[in-house]
DNA sequence: GTCCAGGATCGGA
DNA sequence: TCCGATCATGGA
């Protein structure tokens, strides 16, 4: 990887394995936009506008020093995921496939308590949804940054806050589970320091202590925010595949990776109906 | 009108 | 312990 300077951007030349398109449209993350090819998003309280061309990534307007201290571990640019790669291809024939044509998904480390958050509002809920709430949050919520950006609202703001008071962002039925997990980051029984260290049950076992986080939403926060790249979400889409292609196997057939196995499966069967609705598709590697 | 969405909870068997 | 109904909301 080689990082140059020039005119107010930072492009990085020379990243194996890495598409930034894979990476912001695999589900991972909520409150990134396209707008014309460049990604537009903010991460603790920064935005940014990212793109690839003439393949080169470039973080347009953004200094050395927010680079260092920011980017490049919120996209894992230090990680060598040829070797993630090699070892989920030996593992199995049907990601091995995926992964000739897909590679560049990498696992991004995103804020423990917006990760929490978002999936939250995620369950039983569909993905335009989830990201029009998530937004709403922010505009009501959030500390305007500029003209129309806002960051995402702390725990301690939305503690403070009622059921009714959150009625304006349209979740619903998740209201109550917001508010149970902004009381436990509060309160630190729900401790980030903490979770970080343990191992993975019994990391879990503590965020489900949250009222309206299971098994699932547990998992994404292991996998997107603590990077646990063991950490295997089951949702609908997921529970499709395994019971259609791997009938009887566990995140186990998957090896350590089983989190980024997850995601391209996730990533590559969500292209896969888009292709069959457009009627587009060449090559289906399931069947 | 019906079904479904990156689920979890609750009550009854 | 297991299983089905239910939870708001909006798009297809």
């Amino acid at each position: 990887m080689d990082i140059i300077q020039e005119n107010n951007n930072i492009i990085i030349e020379n990243i194996c394995n890495f598409s930034l398109d894979q990476t912001l449209e695999c589900g991972q993350c909520f409150r990134w936009e396209n707008i014309e090819n460049k990604y537009y998003g903010i991460v603790k309280n920064k935005k940014i506008c990212v793109y690839e061309h003439n393949n080169k990534l470039i973080f347009e307007d953004t200094s050395l020093e927010d680079f260092n201290n920011l980017w490049r571990n919120y996209f894992d640019l230090d990680r060598d995921y040829s070797e993630i790669v090699e070892d989920l291809s030996r593992n199995n024939t049907i990601i091995k496939n995926i992964l000739k044509e897909y590679y560049g998904i990498r696992i991004l480390n995103q804020d423990p308590w917006e990760t929490l958050c978002s999936f939250i509002i995620s369950q039983n809920n569909n993905i335009p949804r989830i990201k029009k709430i998530v937004s709403s949050l922010c505009e009501n919520f959030g500390e305007k940054i500029d003209e129309d950006n806002y960051s995402f609202p702390s725990p301690e703001i939305i503690c403070k806050l009622t059921e009714r008071d959150l009625d304006i962002i349209k979740a619903g039925f998740r209201n109550k589970y917001i508010l149970s997990a902004a009381e436990c980051v509060v309160n630190k029984t729900v401790d980030f320091d903490e979770i970080r260290r343990l191992k993975i049950l019994k990391a879990e076992e503590i965020l489900t202590k949250i009222k309206g986080v299971g098994p699932k939403i547990s998992q994404c926060v292991l996998l997107y925010a603590f990077h646990r790249l063991n950490a295997f979400p089951i949702d609908v889409w997921i529970n499709k595949i395994m019971h259609k292609y791997f009938r009887g196997e566990t995140r186990k057939s998957f090896g350590k990776y089983a989190g980024v196995a997850q995601q391209y499966l996730y990533y590559y069967y969500s292209i896969i109906l888009r292709k069959k609705q457009e009627n587009t598709i060449e090559i289906f590697y399931f069947d």
